[in-house]
DNA sequence: TTGAATCCCGACTCGAGCGGTCGTATACTT
DNA sequence: AAGTATACGACCGCTCGAGTCGGGATTCAA
């Protein structure tokens, strides 16, 4: 197939595949808005990737009400909720579960070494400025891209070393 | 509550071990200025994490000038910078190399989906926020953790759903 | 000088989980 | 009834993270 040739290039907070091509098979939905259900197979094929794999994706979806199914012919599925209220976070959410940073947690020591979770501590702050920052951003940002500054205006940051200023508005 | 038994709770943006081991390892050492030294089998013992693992680490820490290794009896390793100049972010570079939260990426159209790609644009600049937050937590910021509000302070964010405010002091 | 402690580093194993497939059942349309 | 599509569980190979092993180099102490 492509890729898979630098095995070496991501890691820590790569997305699943299965989450991205959630967030492209809704993209590609809102931006059919015409269309009354896009089947599993066409989306698949827009984007050249396996389509039993995408349908179960969207099952996920459907199941937990971002998309609605359709049954039989000229089904497909169809944007439940408006694209500006669906945010990644909650699409990365029903296809990968929950998200943490920290490998060890149950929010009771259970890795009973206090002194390792101390460490721990903040790093959970920073899983929860990433979900923030992932709730922020909705399939409607994905739709937009290009011409529309919503997103890049959304999570521009001041980071001149040292110096501490994250904003966005 | 919903943490339950399940070991695979965790995905997308977890930390790998290693990362976690090193931070830890730093916090260790930082902790603990008096000792010239501290071997990789001492820290390793203190948090109850393979020493072999945590030493192959600490290598990695040392060829990238973060800590020093001195070698022979009553060696092991010292800080070789400021804790307040070591961010997390370094140190997970160091660690896990570059961390990109897109699958197929090489700054090259080589995911050659013109469509597919348009959808990561977003999530790479939600990579730079993340990575912006992580080299804004230091090593220093580990070791005060719990009194100090140092790093309470620089990832508060405002979640308002739909509002847009992330803010850090 | 010898030995112990320690770092150094590549090679290796092992297992979990991700990505993907298959087969079958079910639902809807015409 | 036929054809198209979702629904879903079982399965499977393979990558990669986690951890181990072993041999070698360096330093210190007795």
């Amino acid at each position: 197939m492509w890729a898979e040739e630098r095995p070496e290039c991501a890691s820590m907070l790569r997305l699943t595949k299965k989450a991205d091509y959630g967030l492209m098979a809704l993209k590609y939905i809102a931006e059919h808005p015409e269309v009354p259900a896009l089947s599993a197979k066409d989306i698949a094929e827009a984007y050249h990737i396996p389509s039993q794999l995408l349908a179960k994706i969207l099952q996920r979806l459907a199941k937990v009400g971002i998309v609605k199914s359709h049954a039989g012919m000229n089904g497909g599925y169809s944007l439940l909720k408006d694209p500006h209220k669906i945010s990644a976070f909650e699409v990365i959410f029903a296809i990968d579960g929950p998200l943490f940073i920290t490998s060890c947690f149950t929010q009771e020591g259970n890795c009973d070494l206090t002194n390792s979770c101390t460490i721990k501590e903040p790093l959970a702050r920073v899983n929860e400025t990433i979900s923030s920052v992932l709730k922020n951003i909705h399939i409607s940002d994905l739709v937009e891209e290009g011409r529309s500054r919503s997103v890049r205006e959304l999570v521009t940051i001041r980071t001149s070393s040292g110096d501490k200023i994250l904003q966005a508005t």
